[in-house]
DNA sequence: GTTTTGTGCACTGTATGCAGAATGTCCGCA
DNA sequence: TGCGGACATTCTGCATACAGTGCACAAAAC
């Protein structure tokens, strides 16, 4: 590891981290912003994408946008047609089926790992997030508390420091971001998925592996049921 | 749908699946060979990878060869650094039990699910496959196992009838299938593995899930012991 | 009227060319 | 002799140009 200042960086110091600016190549670009018009629903299901014309929207050439087209179809968010291109994927209710039980099971892998393995401060950060949703459920904030939900949810994965997991799960969750966003409709819906929160919160307090993997799989399960519901 | 014969094929003739000519992209065809060359230790991990070197030596531009790199990077084949291209991903011991904890999770699920829904005949394929490793354990041809071996793998995960499942667990096997040769060095070793695929088989037969993913669990802990020892 | 065949268009797949970044080297200077 | 800086080389990243494929529409034949 060099530094910087030819030594390494002085105690007190900031960290480097902050001073990084980041260096994203084009294609990475596109790659993140595809997947938001994705999930934010600016690009349907089942819609061909047209190289030129996307790329003349995003204004790129094609070269970058056909690498990051690539990427997606890894991610499993587009299908690539032979000579036919790239097309949004549309999840069938199986689809989300399937992918909802793979999700459940890493979730519920990462929380028993959580518990075994996290630092006092990193379960900390989690149940700040975790108030912070309270807060914006209390408020009857639909958009910040989905997006603390989705947080709460990577940064418990996080905590079971295993990087291979925390990609697969990241895989998922970006295929389930769109449609999850139905889950939510009626009011006491909404309260029932609060209520999942608040044991999970304690099951993790308490370091309890096994409680919080029952709790995440059963709130896997009846998301999928307010998902099926809505569909 | 419109039929080659202005008619539905005619009962009794021969299926006409057999002759369509496979055509890949070229782009798919060189994922796929490069996917074999690192498993197959023709790359070694921590080489970087020059594009039009080996875009030559496969006598392919290098715009196919750079796609199938960005679906390598995707699979966490290979690691893209920005502006330094491509390098072929070495793997810690770290890495290698994090991928293995998954793998684990993901064949338990798949153990729980095939014994739940597979039909019976998908189970007696699995079973013609064991019957086959046994064989080839019984004469010692190390390759023709290590093959059937993951063949059986794949086909638990394939009878749980769950796309996404299959699909994470083709990636994390392809990441193993360099490693996990190292595996079976010992004679007491592979003894052990076979012993426990024995215990895999009657479980699956029996469609008792439960017995079955304990044994998956076992089968993959000892697994990375075993590569532990070696590495 | 229906089916079939030909032709044109639009779009993907691949190759190549060009600019910029990073690294290694060589020379000058202390 | 050791260090610093400018330069050259190498390779990636992106854009563009070209070729080939599939599809749609139209015209002709049965």
């Amino acid at each position: 590891m060099t530094s910087i200042a030819s030594t390494e960086p002085q105690a007190g110091a900031a960290p480097m981290e902050d001073f990084v600016i980041p260096r994203q190549s084009l294609h990475g670009q596109v790659v993140t912003r595809l997947r938001d018009m994705v999930t934010e629903g600016h690009l349907a299901p089942g819609q061909r994408i047209n190289e030129v014309a996307l790329g003349q929207a995003l204004g790129v050439s094609r070269t970058p946008l056909r690498e990051a087209l690539k990427t997606l179809a890894g991610e499993g968010l587009v299908e690539l047609v032979p000579t036919r291109g790239a097309v949004v994927r549309s999840f069938s209710l199986k689809d989300i089926a399937d992918s909802m039980e793979v999700l459940k099971a890493l979730e519920q892998l990462a929380g028993r790992r959580a518990c075994l393995m996290a630092s006092d401060a990193g379960i900390a950060e989690v149940l700040a997030l975790h108030e912070q949703l309270r807060e914006r459920y209390a408020a009857g904030d639909r958009l910040p508390y989905f997006k603390i939900n989705q947080a709460i949810h990577s940064a418990i994965v996080t905590l079971a420091d295993n990087p291979t997991l925390l990609r697969m799960h990241e895989i998922l969750q970006a295929q389930m971001k769109r449609i999850r966003f139905i889950g939510h409709e009626g009011m006491e819906k909404w309260a029932a998925a609060m209520a999942e929160h608040e044991e999970m919160a304690t099951a993790l307090a308490r370091r309890d592996g096994e409680a919080l993997a029952e709790v995440i799989g059963r709130h896997h399960d009846l998301g999928l049921e307010r998902i099926r519901e809505a569909y």
